[in-house]
DNA sequence: CTGAAAGCGCTTACAG
DNA sequence: CTGAAAGCGCTTACAG
């Protein structure tokens, strides 16, 4: 039989709430009484039932993890990676991770998360792009998130975000660095934050860079307002290609539009990277097998996961603090594009 | 304040008893009493705490998905997909899954996932490859578990499997149909009981079609004894290449060595599927994007993990039962490589 | 069909 | 520093 508090507290010849303050730590109790306590508790092979205590304690002892279905189901494993460093992080913890997906047309009344509709978690992170109408439902029911590499525009929340900027600035830095001159741009700019830093940064680059006259800086860039896919690369070099300007190096908003990129240079029997040279962002896993291999911008995602679970168990225990932001760096990993 | 079982006895003025009976959907409650609590519930928007019907009905509601590490890292989404089933098919359940990976050469004293060191599982559902000793010591703590996609050979266990023989058999079929004469063997043997499965079957279906003699069905055929990889399928090719035989189509055991073997083929200059027609299996999200699409066995992720949960759930209820083995249809899906 | 009461296994004031 | 006791919010025999 499993044994329980109760029975640690017979054997060790104390009460129940002693037991209960060394196995939470707590101050209290002396030295001796302590060590005997952990004694039998490591001698029965003791562990409180959880149950019990979050009913004890009023807590759940769980977090959500919410991932546009999108997200998810995409090629590319970025936040699910995002989802494994958490999940890593969390093994150090008392706290289990429920993942569960949402759509972003998400009805605050008949999409909610069941941990959301029945309280069963005490903080939830957010990772990429999510549904606004959730965000505000997390606010007015003052349930303690973080907003993993997202933002909504003009408002603060607590979030982890990646260096975005220096991270597409190192890219064109690098790119001229090797001589490139006319470096065009493919993205997006409008549908997920991190993507509109690296479009700004691309555009501050090339300025200070001075490979570009102010009045031509929107010269070499191809961008659309809705979700970057493999398609938008493809797309994005006929359309520059078909303006006849020269162009050596194309710095892209993500790896997968990268691809796209690759492919479609290749069709038109470009040398990479002699005529052209790619830097995608990201470095998702595929961007190290693809032939060629893709130099991007590294992000460590695994370090992502385990940051917002940091910042969450801040904001669990200290409710009231500001928004804060905290930026994850990034490198760059250069490979056979560039 | 969050209304209890107790306010809402109160309010419909019957004991916490009826109102538990009525909330779990049990007899021996008169209708109108039954209506008159359901109302009740509805209009305080009631709903039972967790941790508190856990802790009285001695279960935990959670459920296991554990994971080999190198699985879940992988580019492809195989089992990442099953999961997403598996969530799911839980959203009408009572359940939470608890996610997490482990090493292949995983210590049962140190690298236990915490849901099963604490007990804070009801059963747990194993992906893929996954360490025998974890097995064993579920099977020795009489905790529900099933595998999907996965078996250990002379044991019975309950498990999700692909109908991988079938599968194969249909894509050589389909090859053979084509009018394809040479068809190549790539992929492994022994490594995973589904590749295992999928090498019989070529074994079969090209004795059964007459596409060779007994004596030479091992001519086409390159195997290896560990883990398939995109790389294997360069091997692959070269290796058969240079035997200097006719090769007209290619059976892969997975779609990522498909990809290897589609890369080496032009390379070599030969022209898909015109020279060497190429099939893969698993149906992966990325066979569908690649150039040229992969004809490829679909296997529906999603439904494997639905079906480990329909499973799990009956060998909860009913712990004693045989192990049985629920085989899940695949179907081939021509795209531009066949 | 219904209710009073014990019990699940913890935590937390409160007294001493 | 330590213990007795109440309480967390359910479920489940048991009586009636």
């Amino acid at each position: 039989m499993k044994p329980t508090i109760k029975m640690i507290a017979e054997q060790a010849g104390v009460s129940t709430a002693t037991v209960s303050l060394v196995l939470n730590d707590r101050p209290g109790v002396s030295a001796e009484t302590r060590s005997l306590v952990k004694e039998t508790i490591s001698k029965l092979n003791y562990f409180p039932k959880r149950s019990a205590s979050q009913l004890a304690r009023k807590q759940t002892g769980n977090i959500g993890f919410i991932l546009w279905e999108d997200h998810f189901s995409e090629i590319e494993m970025f936040y699910s990676q995002c989802f494994l460093g958490m999940e890593l992080a969390t093994r150090d913890s008392d706290y289990y991770i429920l993942m569960t997906t949402v759509k972003l047309d998400f009805s605050t009344s008949t999409d909610l998360p069941r941990f959301l509709k029945y309280d069963d978690v005490d903080g939830v992170v957010l990772a990429g792009r999510v549904p606004h109408n959730l965000v505000s439902l997390l606010e007015t029911r003052k349930i303690p998130f973080v907003l993993l590499d997202y933002e909504i525009p003009g408002k603060k929340h607590h979030r982890i975000a990646i260096d975005n900027f220096n991270g597409a600035y190192t890219a064109l830095q690098e790119l001229a660095d090797r001589g490139r001159k006319h470096i065009a741009y493919i993205g997006g700019s409008a549908e997920h934050p991190s993507i509109k830093e690296r479009y700004r940064a691309y555009l501050a680059a090339i300025g200070d860079l001075g490979l570009v006259a102010e009045e031509e800086k929107l010269d070499r860039v191809y961008k659309v307002d809705h979700e970057i896919t493999r398609e938008i690369g493809v797309e994005g070099v006929k359309t520059l290609l078909a303006k006849n300007i020269p162009i050596d190096a194309i710095f892209c908003a993500n790896d997968t539009l990268a691809f796209g990129v690759l492919e479609a240079l290749k069709r038109q029997k470009y040398t990479i990277p002699d005529d052209v040279a790619v830097i995608g962002f990201d470095d998702i896993y595929a961007a190290r097998f693809h032939t060629p291999a893709l130099t991007s911008i590294h992000v460590p995602k695994m370090d992502l996961g385990k940051e917002a679970f940091k910042l969450l168990l801040e904001v669990i225990n200290n409710p009231d603090q500001r928004p804060q932001t905290r930026t994850i760096a990034v490198e760059c990993v250069c490979r056979d594009t560039s």
